[in-house]
RNA sequence: GGGUGAUUAGCUCAGUUGGCUAGAGCAUCUCGUUUACACCGAGAGGGUCGGGGGUUCGAGUCCCUCAUCACCCACCA
C-alpha cells in the first residue's frame, strides 16, 4: 500500500479507536491466569472538559496499560466519572438565577432532576475526549460516583463508621459559603490577598483592634495574654461595663495564650461564632456564643438598627456610628488582609457554628497489623512501612505534614446534588426525636409518631471519592441484594477479589491530600487492605512562561483537543511525556508539540520506506542477523526495548522517551536503515520495524496502530493487543565492528565538513576491516570511492578514530589546516590521560572503588593513550615536514 | 510563622544507589536534494552544573551555609 508522504493523524484517530473497541483488547478478564495491572482513572468531573491535566494523566496512564498488555498481562485500567458536587450545584444554582429564580422556589426534587438532565448530556462529552485521548480504558467497566452500586458503599461505610463511633455529629465552626448555603472543607478554601480597613476601637478601658466592626456587636469578652505585664492589673474573670454599639455592655475579661501580645494592642474581643479561634478560645473557657450573621450573610436582630443588613452595607455604617459614639481612635486605610473564598463557588466564607457530621481521625477503632490504631495513625503507618510508595519520594513528607495536623474530617454538605446522609429523624408528639442511621430507609412506623424524615444534608464529593478503587469493583447486580452484607459483596466480587489493591494511582501532587489522603483514610478501614500500592504525583502543565494556564487568560491555555486536530494526539502524548518527572511542573508550548509532531512524521517514514523495499510479501522464514549493522541494530534494539520496559516500570516516563526516541531516529533511522540500503537484509529490516512499533506504542498509539494496519504483511491482529518479543539474540564482535564502522564515518564526515571539501576518496593499504567495509563507508560518509593503495605514503589525512590504515586523498595544503583540529583534539586527550592517571595512581581508590569500575577506568586510559599515539604520530607527520607540503 | 522544592547550554528540561571527558529537544551557525522523510540529512558552536565551605580516592549528585525564585500549609483579633 502506498502511504502519503506526510502522517496525517486526523484521517485515521477515530477509526483506530473504534478498532480498538471493537476488539476487546482493552477489556480486562479477571478469569485469566495473567499477571494483574490495574489503575483506576481519577475520575474527571461529569461537567468538565478535557484540558491539558486530563491530557497528562491519560497519557501517563495509558503508557503504562499499554506497556503492561505488551508485557502479558492482564490490565483493568477503570475509567469513571465524578459528580462534583459543589461545582455542578454552583453552575446548576448559577442557571437558576439567570432565569430568576432559585433552589428553594423550584424545591429539591425538581432540582435534582434539572441537575440530572444537564450531566446526563455531559458526560458524553469528557467520555469522547478521553477516548480521544487515546486512552485504553476498559468502558465497560466505567463508573460513575452516583451510581447505585456506589451510592449503597457511601452509606454501607458511613453506616459502619457510625457505629464504630467514628462519625459523630456536632456544632462546629465550619467555613460557610452564604451563596450556595453550605459549608465548605478547610482544604477548599481559597485564601486571597486584599487591602482593608483596620480599626481601633475604645472598649472600656482597652484598645481593641478589627478589620470586621460588624461582628461584634455581641462581643462581650476581652481576651489578653496571661503574661502580657501591661494588663497584670487584671484578672481571669474580671467584668466592667463599657459603652458599645447599640449601649452599656458587660465585659469579661479572659487570660489566654493564644493571643499574640505584640499584635496591635495585645488584647482582643472574640466572636466565637464567626470565628475559629474565638470558637476554640471559648470553648476552652466555657463561654457563650451568638451568632450575629445570618446564613444569609446577612446582620441578624442583635445588630438592631443594622439588623438585615448585608455586610458590606453595614460595615461603614457600624464604623460611623462607633465614631460619633467617640469610641473610634485610629483608622488605617492600609491594612492587607486575607479573604477567604470557596475555591468552588468563589463565594466569601463567613464562619458559622452548624450542626455537621465529622469523622474523628482520632479514635483508635482499627485493627491493623495486629496493633489498635486510629485512622490518623494507620494512614500514616502504611507509608512509614512501604506498603504504599509514594513517587517522588519527598512528597512523603508533605504528605505526613498534612496527616499530623489532620482534624476530624467534616463530611457534610448543605448542597443537595451528591449522596444523602443516611440517617433518619422522626418525632413525636411530646417532641422526642428519634433517628435511625442505616443503608436503607427505615419502614416502620408507630403509633404516635411521625413519617421518617431524611437528614437534609449531602456528603462531601471527597466521601464518595475515597472509595474509589474498590467500589467501582463491586459486582453491581451482587450490590442490589440487599441481603448481602458488605463484606459478602467483597467476598463475592470477582473484579475486587482480581484487581484490588491497585497497582498503582497516578494522579496530580494537587490532590495528595484531597484524594490521596482520604482513599488511604477510608480504604484501610473499609477493606482492611491499601487501595493502590504506588502513588505517582505528576506535575502540573504549565504555560510556556510557567504561569498556570487560567480560565480568566484564555490566551494562556493550550486547548488539547485543538491541539489534537491540528497536529494529532500523539503528538501530544509525546510533548506531555517528554521532560515530564515526578512531582515537578512541566511548561508546554507549541514548539514542543511540533517537534513531536515531526518524530511522528519521522515513524511514519521510516515505515513508507521499509514498506517500500519489503513489499508485500515478506518471508519471515530465517529472519536472521547478517551484516555487522544487522547485529548492531539487534544488539541496540534490545538493549532500547529492556531500558523502556524498566524505565517505565519504574515511572521514569521522560527517559524510557528519550530512549526510543534517540533508538528510533539515530539508530534506527539514521544509521540503520542508510546502512541497509547498501547491505539490504529485508527480512531484518521488517522485524525491526514492528518492534520498533511495538516499543513506541504505548507512548503513540495510534500512528503505531495505523501503521500496523497498513503492513499488508501482518494478518488481521491488533498491535493494541500484541506482546513485546524477545528480540533474536545478535553476536557482539558484529556489533562492535558496525561501531568502528560508525567511528570512521563520522571522522570522515567532521574532516569534510570541517574542510570544506567533497568528493574524496577514501584509501587504504594492508586494511581488511575497511576492504571488507568499503561500501557501507563510501555511501555513509559521502566518499567518492574507496580503494586500496599500493603503499602508504605522507599525502593525505590519516584517520585516527580507528587502528586501521586509511587516509583521505585530501591535498596537503588543505590537510596543513586541519592540524588545528588534531592538536585540540591532542590536548584534550592528554588532559583525559592526565586525569584518568591521576585517577588510578591514587592507591586508595584502586582499593576503594568497586572493581569494575577501575577496570574501567585502566580500560579507558588504554583507549586514550592508542587515541594519542595515534594523534601524535599524525601531528608529528605534519609538524616534521612543512617543507614538503609547499609543493611546486 | 511552619514546611517543601528549584537554581545545569540562549530557552525548556533530563541526569537513578556519588564513578561524567555533564546530555537532550528547541533555537543559532555552516554545508547538503541522496532508493523514506525539508515535518529531512551531515557537521559545528555553546556549560568553572546559583555563590561559598565541607565529607570522599572521586561531588551536578551527599552535608552545612548564603543568595534568588517558586509552591504548599497555618494565620493576621
Amino acid at each position: 500500500m502506498k502511504l502519503p508522504k506526510i502522517y496525517e493523524a486526523k484521517e485515521y484517530e477515530e477509526n483506530i479507536y473504534a478498532l480498538w473497541e471493537k476488539s476487546g483488547v482493552f477489556t480486562a478478564d479477571p478469569h485469566s491466569k495473567k499477571e494483574r495491572f490495574s489503575i483506576s482513572m481519577p475520575p474527571p468531573n461529569e461537567t468538565g472538559t478535557l484540558h491539558l491535566g486530563h491530557a497528562l494523566f491519560v497519557t501517563l496512564q495509558d503508557v503504562m496499560s499499554r506497556h503492561a498488555r505488551g508485557q502479558g498481562k492482564d490490565v483493568l485500567w477503570l475509567p469513571g466519572t465524578d459528580h462534583a458536587a459543589i461545582a455542578t450545584n454552583a453552575l446548576i444554582e448559577k442557571q437558576l438565577a439567570t432565569e430568576g429564580t432559585n433552589k428553594h422556589e423550584i424545591g429539591r426534587d425538581d432540582f435534582l432532576k434539572r441537575t440530572k438532565e444537564f450531566v446526563g448530556n455531559s458526560r458524553d462529552t469528557i467520555n469522547t475526549q478521553i477516548r480521544a485521548m487515546g486512552a485504553s480504558v476498559d468502558w465497560s467497566r466505567s463508573r460513575y460516583t452516583l451510581d447505585d452500586t456506589l451510592n449503597r458503599c457511601v452509606n454501607e461505610v458511613f453506616v459502619k463508621m457510625y457505629n464504630d463511633g467514628l462519625i459523630y455529629r456536632g456544632h462546629r465552626i465550619v467555613n460557610w459559603d452564604p451563596n450556595l448555603e453550605t459549608n465548605v472543607s478547610d482544604d477548599e478554601v481559597d485564601y486571597k490577598e486584599e487591602l482593608g480597613k483596620f480599626y481601633t476601637f475604645q472598649y472600656g478601658p482597652f484598645q481593641i483592634g478589627t478589620a470586621r466592626p460588624e461582628t461584634k456587636f455581641g462581643d462581650k469578652y476581652v481576651v489578653m495574654h496571661p503574661d502580657d505585664k501591661r494588663y497584670a492589673q487584671y484578672n481571669h474573670g474580671d467584668t466592667f461595663v463599657a459603652e458599645w454599639i447599640n449601649g452599656p455592655i458587660t465585659a469579661t475579661i479572659i487570660k489566654d495564650e493564644s493571643v499574640d501580645p505584640s499584635f496591635g494592642t495585645g488584647v482582643m474581643t472574640i466572636t466565637p461564632w464567626h470565628s475559629q479561634i474565638d470558637f476554640e478560645i471559648a470553648e476552652r473557657h466555657g463561654l457563650d456564643k451568638e451568632q450575629i450573621i445570618d446564613f444569609h450573610g446577612k446582620l441578624l436582630p442583635i445588630a438592631k438598627e443594622f439588623a438585615g443588613m448585608d455586610i458590606a452595607e453595614a460595615r461603614p455604617k457600624i464604623v460611623a456610628k462607633l465614631k460619633s459614639l467617640g469610641l473610634l481612635v485610629t483608622e488605617n486605610g492600609e491594612y492587607m488582609h486575607s479573604i477567604a473564598t470557596n475555591s468552588r463557588g468563589k463565594g466569601v466564607i463567613e464562619p458559622q457554628i452548624r450542626l455537621q457530621w465529622f469523622i474523628d481521625v482520632n479514635k483508635p477503632v482499627m485493627d491493623w497489623k495486629g496493633k489498635r490504631c486510629s485512622m490518623k495513625q494507620v494512614m500514616q503507618a502504611v507509608v512509614n512501612d512501604g506498603d504504599i510508595k509514594i513517587i517522588p519520594k519527598n512528597y512523603e513528607k508533605v504528605y505526613f505534614n498534612w496527616t499530623n495536623n489532620l482534624r476530624d474530617w467534616c463530611i457534610s454538605r448543605q448542597i443537595w446534588w451528591g449522596h444523602r446522609v443516611p440517617v433518619w429523624y422522626r418525632t413525636n408528639g411530646d417532641g422526642e426525636v428519634e433517628t435511625f442511621v442505616g443503608v436503607e430507609m427505615p419502614t416502620d412506623t408507630s403509633e404516635g409518631w411521625h413519617e421518617w424524615e431524611q437528614d437534609p444534608d449531602t456528603l462531601d464529593t471527597w466521601f464518595s471519592s475515597s472509595l474509589w478503587t474498590w467500589s467501582t469493583l463491586i459486582d453491581q447486580d451482587l450490590a442490589k441484594d440487599p441481603t448481602l452484607s458488605l463484606q459478602d459483596l467483597f467476598d463475592r466480587s470477582i473484579d475486587y477479589k482480581t484487581y484490588h489493591p491497585t497497582t498503582v494511582l497516578e494522579t496530580g501532587w494537587d490532590i495528595l491530600q484531597f484524594w490521596v489522603a482520604r482513599m488511604i483514610l477510608a480504604t484501610t478501614y473499609v477493606t482492611g487492605e491499601v487501595p493502590f500500592k504506588d502513588v505517582y504525583l505528576h506535575g502540573l502543565v504549565r504555560t510556556e512562561n510557567g504561569r498556570k494556564m487560567s480560565k480568566s487568560d484564555p490566551e494562556t491555555i493550550i486547548d488539547p483537543i485543538e491541539v489534537i486536530g491540528e497536529y494529532g494526539t500523539d503528538a501530544l502524548r509525546l510533548a506531555l511525556v517528554q521532560g515530564t518527572s515526578a512531582g515537578t511542573d512541566q511548561r508546554l508550548g507549541k514548539s514542543k508539540i511540533l517537534a513531536n509532531r515531526n518524530f511522528c512524521n519521522k515513524i511514519w517514514n521510516i515505515a513508507r520506506y521499509v514498506e517500500d523495499v519489503v513489499g508485500d510479501d515478506l518471508d519471515r522464514e530465517g529472519t536472521k542477523a547478517i551484516s555487522a549493522a544487522d547485529h548492531w541494530i539487534l544488539h541496540k534494539l534490545a538493549a532500547a526495548q529492556q531500558k523502556i520496559s524498566d524505565d517505565i516500570t519504574q515511572y521514569r516516563f521522560s527517559e524510557a522517551y528519550e530512549t526510543l526516541y534517540h533508538f528510533i531516529w539515530d539508530d534506527f533511522a539514521d544509521w540503520y536503515i542508510e546502512a541497509s540500503k547498501v547491505e539490504p537484509n529485508i527480512s531484518l529490516l521488517a522485524y525491526v520495524l514492528e518492534n520498533v512499533l511495538l516499543i513506541a506504542h504505548p507512548f503513540a498509539p495510534f500512528l503505531t496502530e495505523t501503521i500496523w494496519q497498513t503492513l499488508a504483511w501482518e494478518n488481521d491482529s491488533v498491535l493494541a493487543g500484541k506482546q513485546l518479543r524477545t528480540i533474536l539474540r545478535s553476536d557482539s564482535k558484529e556489533a562492535a565492528a558496525f561501531q568502528e564502522v560508525q567511528a570512521i564515518v563520522t571522522e570522515i564526515r567532521f574532516i569534510t565538513s570541517a574542510m570544506k571539501v567533497s568528493g574524496v576518496s577514501l584509501h587504504y593499504s594492508d586494511a581488511p576491516f575497511i576492504w571488507e567495509h568499503n561500501q557501507i563507508i563510501q555511501r555513509l560518509a559521502r566518499l567518492k570511492e574507496v580503494s586500496e593503495a599500493e603503499s602508504q605514503n605522507n599525502d593525505g589525512l590519516y584517520l585516527t578514530s580507528s587502528k586501521q590504515r586509511c587516509w583521505l586523498d585530501i591535498d596537503t595544503a588543505t590537510a596543513q589546516n586541519y592540524l588545528r583540529e588534531l592538536q585540540a583534539k591532542e590536548g584534550r586527550q592528554i588532559a583525559v590521560i592526565k586525569q584518568l592517571e591521576g585517577r588510578l595512581g591514587n592507591e586508595s581508590y584502586v582499593k576503594n572503588a568497586p572493581k569494575e569500575v577501575v577496570e574501567q577506568t585502566k580500560q579507558q586510559l588504554q583507549e586514550a593513550q592508542d587515541l594519542l599515539s595515534t594523534l601524535e604520530v599524525e601531528t608529528q607527520r605534519f609538524t616534521i615536514t612543512p617543507t614538503e607540503v609547499t609543493g611546486p
